[in-house]
DNA sequence: CAACGCCATGCCCAATCTCCATCGCACGTT
DNA sequence: AACGTGCGATGGAGATTGGGCATGGCGTTG
């Protein structure tokens, strides 16, 4: 990959002498010089200094033998890098996640995934947020995502998103017009439910669910594609992180607010993985390309 | 130099395609494939999907190429810096110093970048500090050193260092016993003077200036190496900034104290180089060697 | 179904790389 | 003063690699 006169011209300086270099790398003193003598011609300047005892570098040579060193050690890293992903092309990753980011994230992020590692099997499980760590910590599920609190020792958060939860509406309903919303404002629209194969979660907010259990829902559905046309024919509002519906906020179809609670608007949602157990090849390839879509999410 | 494959490599993954790459490069395109496939099979690993329509990178292809451009766009810089240095290997660079770093500092760094550029001819002349500024701006010289202060817009001072005056002692010297020490105590010692072929500056702190001509040298000389020696003989001290003497304090011959006067030890020597007019090639490279070796002063 | 784009491959020649042997040079030893 | 030993540079023969041309296989497009 890299030409040969770069680890020759390394060696050489290393040692201060062609022959030592040569003996080194197992090649003909001659060849080696040779090549030296090409890339002093190439560049135009003399790199080392010709003194009896061997050679030194020159000031060109110096700037240069940095470029080569650095070159050659990043290459080493890149190719270990690239082994990984080789490693782990095929396998099988197991993902617990608290059911909003299973809308419309971690489909997505997955499918993004799946072009490059095509061999890889997914177990893709919503699960109540209380629940994903203990699935990860003893190991049903490789990696979780759910809502950032104090973790066991075995467990540790990747990389945290904000996530609060709020309320998605129609793209011309009254609530747009406010910045924030309370309990109280969105008490007296019709609201949607999605109800799961799950037990309804043990809320994070003992707040929000002591609200939320007052409301009586006008649908309930556990089909998100049908939740997300009910709001966009006006039929109600529902309570979801933004994650869920980044695509439609994004296309303007559907408006998205905060709750004007500060405990609500504090919610992290965190990638967690194991921290003694050393996570298979592919499991730690798709943590990291999480981690990098987490971060557009960051910014956007 | 860096191996054609990593330019036929670059230049597939930004158009997209082999035919056209080659097509840009002017090879054909079976040589350009032929490199890109040993590339595949050297690092065990596909590169890019090739979809009808042509390549597109994979995961691996994405992290090489990284590598790729980050390598050439840096061997470019580095080619740019070898020629900077070709084009500086003849000249003449005049350099306009206060007497303090003709002592030590600039010989020995002169000395140093001499070997690295033996065709480049030097004028090093000692100047009074409040001189050196007019005769960089005027192109008497190239590069100067001198006590930092206010300068004229059309100068600037490259790189700072700390330069306070203080007194030169024989190692076993009473006065080597205090951390710093004031106008009064070194009066009762002998004093030696150095009398260059320069009228004695304007000194650059008033109450020193007052005081150093209050005294009676034991002795003057215009040659440093008889100073030295005097001092080491103990015939008396003298007032410099600890950069004449290095190597000599390195070495404990002599000791070296500052006075007690903050005034004195806010002294700073800089490189004054010209703002406007762009300097020759040579005193460029001088101008940077200087500085790197002024870095290894702060940290020493 | 034909035409067109794409990448892959076989074949041949030219350029490059490597090796061995040898040279000239500077040093230290005898 | 002569010699031995280390160093890099060089010449020539042979192996290896890289490049160009022609062709093949495949999928898309008209």
């Amino acid at each position: 990959m890299h030409a040969a006169a770069l680890t020759y011209f390394r060696e050489t300086a290393k040692r201060g002498s062609v022959r030592r270099a040569a003996a080194a790398l197992n090649v003909s003193a001659s060849a080696l010089n040779r090549q030296i003598l090409n890339l002093e011609e190439e560049l135009g300047t003399a790199l080392f200094d010709r003194l009896p005892g061997g050679m030194r570098l020159t000031a060109a040579g110096e700037l240069l033998l940095q470029h080569v060193v650095g070159t050659l050690v990043e290459f080493d890293r890149v190719r270990s890098r690239i082994d990984d992903l080789r490693a782990a092309r095929t396998g099988h990753v197991g993902l617990s996640a608290v059911d909003s980011l299973l809308v419309d994230f971690l489909p997505r992020a997955l499918d993004r995934f799946r072009a490059d590692f095509p061999a890889v099997t997914y177990a893709l499980d919503a699960a109540n947020p209380a629940d994903v760590p203990r699935l990860v910590a003893d190991g049903t599920y490789d990696l979780g995502f759910t809502f950032v609190g104090p973790t066991p020792p075995s467990l540790r958060f990747e990389h945290e998103v904000p996530a609060p939860i709020g309320v998605v509406m129609p793209s011309d309903h009254p609530l747009r017009q406010k910045r924030e919303v309370s309990f109280d404002d969105v008490a007296p629209y019709p609201f949607l439910a999605q109800a799961g194969p799950l037990p309804r979660s043990a809320d994070v907010d003992a707040g929000f669910a002591r609200f939320r259990s007052g409301l009586r829902p006008r649908l309930v559905s556990n089909s998100i594609q049908a939740l997300k046309t009910a709001i966009r024919l006006n039929m109600g509002i529902a309570f979801f992180t933004r994650l869920g519906f980044l695509e439609e906020i994004e296309r303007g179809e559907v408006a998205w607010r905060p709750f004007d609670s500060p405990a609500i608007n504090a919610l992290r949602i965190g990638l967690l993985v194991p921290a003694n157990r050393p996570p298979t090849a592919p499991a730690r390839q798709l943590a990291a390309r999480l981690v990098e879509e987490m971060g557009r999410l960051d910014s956007a």
